[in-house]
RNA sequence: GGGCGCGUGGCCUAGUCAGGAUAAGGCGGCAGCCUCCUAAGCUGUAGAUCGGGGGUUCGAAUCCCUCCGCGCCCGCCA
């Protein structure tokens, strides 16, 4: 596939480079200067660096380069000399092997290795998903599924805090108010609500949460213990009832009390003490980190003598980095300053450090969400409402069908478009969230994907896949754009398991997608002439597949109908 | 006040990390395309001093400096 193509073209300007004896900047990250682009299928603009140095103007150089270029190719069909550009285009073998490749199995899958452990959502289980967290957890479960497609061996982990306040104020709250009924993250809202507020009037209501979270901690008394237990677990199941309906799921769940109950926790706080920056003050344990900058010190035991939410975290981190090859966390961007003073504090005792992936918030037109005031969209209801307007939207289009067809339909519908919603847009932007964008099944949004898979198998279906074909009929602009185009999967999975940029993905479904549809539109396929049709027909079924497992890998249902 | 992130047509966004050859999509606007494989589609058109200013470079949306605006953080919360 395209990575071939890619590795190809730098194996000949490589070869050209040396034998000029011009390898003075081989050196670094896409030294060869190569990049997509509308003149070619790869350009190089290595002149243009090459220049100072040697003293002679990049028109100069591309030409000598393109001269010492070999002409045995295998994948490149000619490299095109334009002024200080060497423009590199594809073959007509390229374009037929990658139709070939396309028709079975996954010839997508990359060549990485390893065990990368993935954390994320790791939501407080103080109450359900809000549209917020969902970002984590989609960005989280894309980039799991990105990095398996790439050829890591990948563990989803969901890092339970059951020791901090947080849970502590809803234990408090059970005990004083009735958990409702309702779907369990929803009624753990209510309750914890109303403990908020009752702390607010009641400062003794902090002072009995101190304790719970004392005696949960220390283990001393069993009957707290069940009852945080409880309550985080309950809060989890509806928690992973929303998941489930996003398409997520967690491998492995490991809960914050696990490293206190197995010690590892005062081994840490042990271990940062020989660095000699910890300090006591004020009765609180804590670690001076100001050499690295950070003006604020981090606490590792208040007071009491209790833990906190980052001493866990880094026994945590350290078990992590025990169990893996790479590590990675998702993170909002209310994390960035603990986050990296938890990467610090493992540099002092020599563990791995994650790689971090921050997002920025989401929120309200109104302002910012808070679990705590109540005030957020629920993961829940945004699925409900988009559901429901995509059952609308099937109705529409498909009356003729059962109600249970239209609404496992809307279901899928809705599932791809909350997730594509969230993970086409970089996680580095802001975002306020908005009805009526969630609601809009336009271009830029899953069911145009979905669509045209839809309609690939709807041919599909009709004319069968052919056992022989020529595909070098396949010369139409948009055959050879859409070839091209399938081809790309596997050098954007390289490009987003590296850079864990899930978004790039999104962005190259919608192209993907885009270019199936102008070939559907432009290139009739039943109705050809049978060689010209069975051509098509390949491409058809390579269409599908790419599309397929480009849907998959967002974790986006691939409808065969809709 | 300090740290980090963001600022791209009326609105939302890609491109920025690895500087290159006419700044790319969507929504909304306007104008077209269903006797033709699902129109959740396709085509055309109008609309951008890439927040402002300076700098580096043969070349800057992209790198550096500075200013402005917005977001997040600066808890013995997570």
């Amino acid at each position: 596939m395209f990575l071939d193509f890619t590795s190809e073209v730098e194996s000949l300007l490589k070869a050209a480079l040396e034998r000029r004896g011009f390898n003075v900047y081989m050196e670094g990250v896409n030294s060869l200067a190569l990049e997509t682009s509308p003149h070619a299928d790869l350009a190089s603009s290595v002149a243009f660096r090459l220049a100072p140095v040697l003293k002679k103007s990049p028109v100069a150089i591309a030409s000598e380069i393109h001269k010492a270029l070999s002409k045995s190719f295998d994948l490149v069909d000619r490299v095109e000399l334009k002024g200080p550009y060497l423009n590199f285009f594809i073959n007509r073998k390229f374009l037929s092997s990658v139709v070939k490749q396309a028709q079975v199995g996954d010839p997508w899958k990359g060549k990485m290795a390893g065990s990368v452990i993935v954390e994320h959502t790791s939501a407080n289980p103080d109450g359900p998903l809000h549209v917020g967290h969902i970002r984590n957890s989609v960005i989280g479960d894309t980039l799991v599924r990105i990095l398996r497609k790439a050829g890591c061996t990948v563990d989803a982990e969901y890092y339970v805090n059951d020791m901090g306040r947080q849970t502590a104020m809803v234990v408090w709250g059970i005990d004083h108010f009735k958990l409702d009924g309702s779907k369990a993250d929803h009624a753990i809202a209510k309750v914890y609500i109303a403990a908020n507020k009752e702390a607010e009037k009641n400062p003794l209501v902090a002072q009995e949460v101190a304790a719970l979270i004392q005696h949960y901690e220390s283990g001393d008394d069993p009957a707290v213990a069940k009852k945080f237990v409880w309550a985080a677990e309950y809060a989890i199941g509806g928690i992973l009832e929303t998941l489930r309906r996003m398409n997520i799921s967690h491998d492995s769940f490991h809960w914050e009390s696990e490293f206190v109950r197995d010690g590892s926790v005062y081994e840490i706080i042990k271990n940062l003490e020989k660095t000699g920056l910890t300090v006591r003050e004020e009765g609180a344990f804590q670690l001076d980190l100001s050499r690295f900058g950070f003006d604020k010190k981090m606490v590792l035991k208040r007071a009491n003598g209790t833990t906190l939410y980052i001493t866990r975290d880094l026994a945590y981190h350290r078990w992590k980095a025990a169990h893996s090859e790479r590590e990675v966390d998702i993170l909002g961007s209310d994390h960035k300053l603990i986050s990296a003073q938890l990467r610090t504090a493992l540099k002092l005792m020599d563990i791995r450090e994650p790689e971090v992936v921050i997002f920025e918030f989401v929120s309200l037109p109104t302002g910012s969400m808070s679990t705590r005031r109540g005030k957020f969209i629920s993961a829940d209801e945004l699925l409900d409402e988009v559901e429901k307007q995509a059952f609308i939207e099937v109705t529409k289009r498909r009356p003729e069908e059962t109600e249970d067809f239209r609404h496992e339909v809307a279901r899928q519908v809705a599932q791809g478009a909350v997730r594509y919603d969230v993970v086409k847009v970089s996680a580095d932007k802001a975002t306020v969230f908005d009805w009526t964008a969630a609601l809009d099944f336009d271009k830029l949004s899953a069911p145009f994907i979905q669509y045209s898979h839809a309609r690939a198998c709807s041919i599909l279906r009709k004319a069968g896949t052919p056992a022989q074909f020529n595909s070098d009929l396949l010369t139409g602009e948009n055959e050879i754009a859409l070839i091209k185009k399938i081809s790309e999967f596997d050098s954007v999975i390289e490009r987003a398991a590296r850079d864990l940029k899930p978004h790039q993905l999104a962005t190259y479904a919608r192209e993907l997608a885009e270019s199936f549809n102008i070939f559907y539109r432009y290139s009739p396929v039943i109705d050809a002439e049978t060689e010209v049709k069975d051509a098509r027909l390949a491409l058809v079924n390579a269409s599908r597949n790419a599309l397929r497992e480009t849907l998959d890998t967002l974790g986006i249902p691939a409808l065969e109908t809709m």
